[in-house]
DNA sequence: AGCGTTATCTTTACAGCGACAAGATTGTCG
DNA sequence: CGACAATCTTGTCGCTGTAAAGATAACGCT
């Protein structure tokens, strides 16, 4: 972890200190995060990160926003892979929704269920809003308004977070396969339409 | 906030401690949770709060207990209102669901998207048990199964935790009347049969 | 009633935290 | 080459949670 340096400037301590950051929020989840064990982590003295990021805030800011593109590249990479049919790709996103909360817990939460980061951020708020776009397009492609949307979300979001904390034991306990199939089914409840 | 109290021992101060708790939450969210505010607000010194909960895991751990109890109570209360038919009795949980999450938005977080209550606690444990026995019963009643369940629980709590942290705008600015005619439609897609 | 024991609460102390200010070092541009 | 700006370090402050030791009150037993 702890970069070895020779020169007393860093030369790009603002990305290492996002993967720092990122290895300490996986490591000590949100609640506990540490400014101080994230400068120790990128090797650099505790008051390094201000001049990057401003305060612990804006580095939380900050990882929120990657965050948020990794998010929309999960739902791509399930999407590559699925049916071009727009039912099959929306499909395709929520598993990817679900992935992304399973693979990354404390980044997930640090997006969907903390105050630290500041969402009215432009960069923040622009990459969260890019997220909902997207799922807006793409129950638009299959018919639905904004309240079919909600509903998606709703169905995506519950499924993701419940089972990114560990509840949900009878859908966690199924076989991958069968996972797969019984997560792509409840989504599509939660379709335009098939209610 | 402060209670005045003229004896050296106070009489009541679990209870009083547990007060000041929820009001430091409500004030403050999760993140921000200061034991030391908790004991200010009851009027008593820093470590008094030791001997009652252990430490702050400890005083959110019970905070946590109480909050499903008052979660299955929301869900109770919207029952009793309802019609009397399985299904009804479902939506109205599911409603009261929402309602718990949106009326106590600190304390829902704790109990759902918090690490600091410690849920192998025997009493919390107990106590969110119940919250979920009492889901799976209910879907039981109108035919379901485990996975059923999951299907309905993953729809409430996607729509209660969105709402929860002012997300789905959609639904939000829908005046009071049609807001809960489309909760309702949307926890019924999630219900058993209804794919 | 009186005395010892225990429960409850306060005081004091310590390490870790985030934020700030001041100083050290380095890169940049005149 | 020299001044300036950017970057990083050191030191400090008030806050936090936890632990230990002391003060006070309630309880139980004789």
């Amino acid at each position: 972890m702890a970069e070895d340096r020779r020169t007393y400037h860093h030369g790009d301590l603002r990305a290492a200190l996002l993967r720092a950051a990122e290895e300490e929020l996986q490591a000590s989840g949100v609640e506990a995060f540490s400014l101080r064990q994230v400068a120790r982590r990128a090797g650099v003295s505790h008051a390094a990160p201000t001049h990057h990021f401003g305060d612990a805030r804006g580095l939380l800011t900050a990882l929120a926003a990657e965050g948020f593109h990794r998010f929309l590249a999960a739902q791509s990479l399930r999407e590559a892979r699925a049916d071009p049919a727009p039912a099959a790709q929306l499909t395709a996103a929520g598993l990817g929704y679900v992935d992304f909360a399973m693979e990354r817990p404390a980044l997930f939460r640090l997006m969907f269920g903390s105050d630290r980061p500041d969402f009215a951020d432009p960069v923040l708020n622009e990459a969260a809003t890019a997220a909902y776009r997207h799922l807006r397009d793409q129950v638009a492609e299959v018919g639905g308004d904004e309240v079919a949307a909600a509903s998606v979300w709703a169905m995506a979001h519950g499924l993701a977070d419940l089972l990114s904390n560990g509840r949900l034991r009878a859908i966690l306990s199924l076989p991958e396969a069968a996972r797969q199939d019984v997560l792509a089914a409840l989504l599509e409840r939660a379709f335009p339409g098939s209610g």
